[in-house]
DNA sequence: GTAACTGCAAAATATTTGCATCCTT
DNA sequence: AAGGATGCAAATATTTTGCAGTTAC
């Protein structure tokens, strides 16, 4: 059986297998970003912890989805978007993590200004966290 | 002996022992962020792990430093300055990571421009990522 | 003197690697 | 058929906890 999620692992050339399938799945569903450990509690009795770790590592590097990074230090994952997946020319990222729900989500829409950094400093890349409270929670 | 690192430890009401002067004097010294594998490497061989990581969280919790996000999600700290210490009223953090060199700095006098967020998402924390080339590496 | 700090041992977590087997293409 | 993906076992790495002894104030 096919399904959407197959459609995305295709498009970026990746086997189609049932725990990236299942794991894929679970992003589009939620759709804010998970940690290693939110994925492993809805799948480790089906798949095992490797196999979990690679398939993330995994979609990573294909560019599936990217790091995320919580206010707390903990490592997160989200889907990619038009944005940034496809091209490696994107240079600023927007997170938004709720202060109520606590979940993480990208923001695309939103540019950053541009900041003045001080003398001799010179950007390239820009990745914004914004915390406080999302539209379900308000 | 009393170095201006107790000085700093008394100003935070901490009792001024040795592993604390030592990690504090490191991250004088280094002037950036420093992870807890970075502090390990120095003085591992001086103090316990498990005191590392306690003096760490000692200072996370009264304000000497404060957590920065690396850009692979490791977790490092950078001592706090004027603008983030003694209040909790800072609602920004801009940190700069060299691409070249690695180091992350924080970047106080960068203020982050208003950021025009999706309907409905208030915004009450700001921290920002740059990464780029910095004075030293140029 | 007392509460706080430290080191040691050990537990609990988290992540990675090697290899044989299985599956997608 | 062949290369890639998975599961299992086990090695590593990381972080936390309990407790007894030590130290700063």
């Amino acid at each position: 059986m096919k399904t959407s999620d197959d459609q995305i692992l295709k498009a970026y050339r990746l086997r189609s297998t049932a725990s990236r399938s299942d794991i894929l799945r679970l992003f589009v569903q939620r759709g804010y970003a998970l940690s290693y450990s939110d994925i492993e509690k809805e799948i480790s009795s089906t798949y095992d912890r490797v196999t979990v770790y690679r398939t993330l590592k995994t979609f990573v590097d294909k560019g599936v989805v990217h790091k995320v990074l919580d206010n707390e230090g903990v490592l997160k994952y989200a889907l990619c978007n038009d944005h940034c997946s496809h091209t490696e020319h994107h240079h600023e990222h927007t997170h938004f993590k709720c202060l109520r729900c606590g979940h993480t989500e990208c923001i695309s829409d939103a540019n950053i200004p541009a900041v003045v950094l001080p003398k001799g400093y010179q950007a390239r890349e820009f990745n914004l966290l914004i915390q406080g409270i999302c539209p379900k929670c308000e």
